[in-house]
DNA sequence: AATACTTTCAACCGCAGGATC
DNA sequence: AGATCCTGCGGTTGAAAGTAT
């Protein structure tokens, strides 16, 4: 059954033409684009817009950079590609997903990831990476290990996990397990939901994290500097071979926690100096609420977030 | 050169939610 | 209240292009 609109009357189908392009530029140029009632279905009409003919559309293939981005957000989100095109501009949601259908999908097997959860296949998971990998599942952290095997291709050097936090805050997560760079692998380090870590300042006021209305303006404010790209931090492995991942971890939480901590509390100075009292604009914000609201809501995280409530910035 | 097979990606489908009449 | 339209989304399809035999 095709689209109402399109069921009703004889409407065309298929590939656009050049002509067709023309008309349809030609009339969103007169009418904009409110309107899509042409000899196409509106829906059509309207997605041959969106992909296609919006002149703000980058063409050409995607770059390594824009690839690692996808792998990055999706390894968060899942397969919800809007979300993933608004972090790549001129791309589109469809240009998204065919890519990773075609591309990002095939070069993670053969790097033996599950394109889905970001993890090591079964058929690729070795005894020494499988305590990691099963350490993985019960951690609680959106920090990523890289490692490589010295031999190893550069494409396959980002093998990554990730997840998000569960447990209650003040509590760092470290797994015992001896980090070796034999294995090409990843590892969690731990829990970034100490208390004192960025979330704080997100989630200071209340149980719903997901409402940016819910959150104390000035700690949101002070949150803009950090795109949530950031919130996913490489560390590698192979710099700290032969140590526990336990070292590792300290190391590497406490080097996060201490460039965190004194970028937010140096932001704080600044915003205490300008007067606190202004009010901040959620629309000029640079923060991707969209973002975190997804990333908040997504399976990832379906954990209970109640657990937020507990946390506190106590500057 | 011809055919078969594979890959790519534009377009479609179906659904949901909101706005309008 | 219900019908219709618009918008947005993720999944799927199939024609065209590319590659292998």
């Amino acid at each position: 059954m095709g689209h109402r609109c399109c069921s009703k009357q004889k409407i065309k189908r298929g590939l656009w033409s050049p002509e067709e392009d023309e008309k349809l530029l030609r009339y969103i140029n007169t009418h904009g684009h409110k309107s899509w009632r042409l000899q196409r279905c509106g829906k059509s009409c309207r997605l041959r817009w969106i992909n296609y003919l919006r002149p703000d559309l980058k063409r050409g293939s995607f770059t390594a950079e824009e690839e690692q981005i996808i792998i990055d957000i999706h390894r968060i989100l899942g397969n919800r590609w809007a979300q993933i095109a608004k972090h790549l501009p001129g791309r589109t949601d469809n240009e998204v997903k065919n890519f990773w259908n075609s591309c990002i999908k095939k070069k993670l097997i053969s790097q033996g990831l599950d394109p889905q959860t970001h993890n090591l296949l079964s058929s690729h998971r070795r005894s020494s990476a499988s305590t990691i990998s099963n350490m993985h599942k019960k951690s609680n952290s959106i920090f990523i290990m890289s490692s490589h095997t010295p031999n190893a291709p550069v494409e396959t050097t980002f093998q990554t996990f990730s997840s998000l936090p569960k447990p209650p805050p003040n509590i760092v997560q470290t797994p015992s397990t001896i980090v070796t760079s034999e294995y090409q692998t990843s590892a969690i380090v731990s829990n970034k939901f100490s208390s004192d870590l960025p979330y704080d300042l997100l989630v200071n006021n209340g149980s719903n994290i997901c409402s940016p209305s819910y959150m104390n303006p000035t700690a949101v404010e002070l949150s803009n500097n950090e795109n949530i790209a950031n919130w996913v931090s490489r560390v590698n492995v192979d710099d700290f071979s032969g140590q526990t991942l336990e070292e590792v971890t300290q190391v590497q939480v406490q080097q996060e926690k201490d460039k965190i901590c004194e970028d937010t509390v140096t932001d704080v100075r600044e915003a205490n100096k300008d007067n606190l009292e202004r009010s901040v604009s959620f629309e000029s914000s640079n923060f991707d609420f969209g973002l975190l609201e997804s990333v908040l809501s997504s399976e990832f995280i379906s954990h209970d977030l109640s657990c937020m409530d507990e946390l506190a910035w106590n500057f």
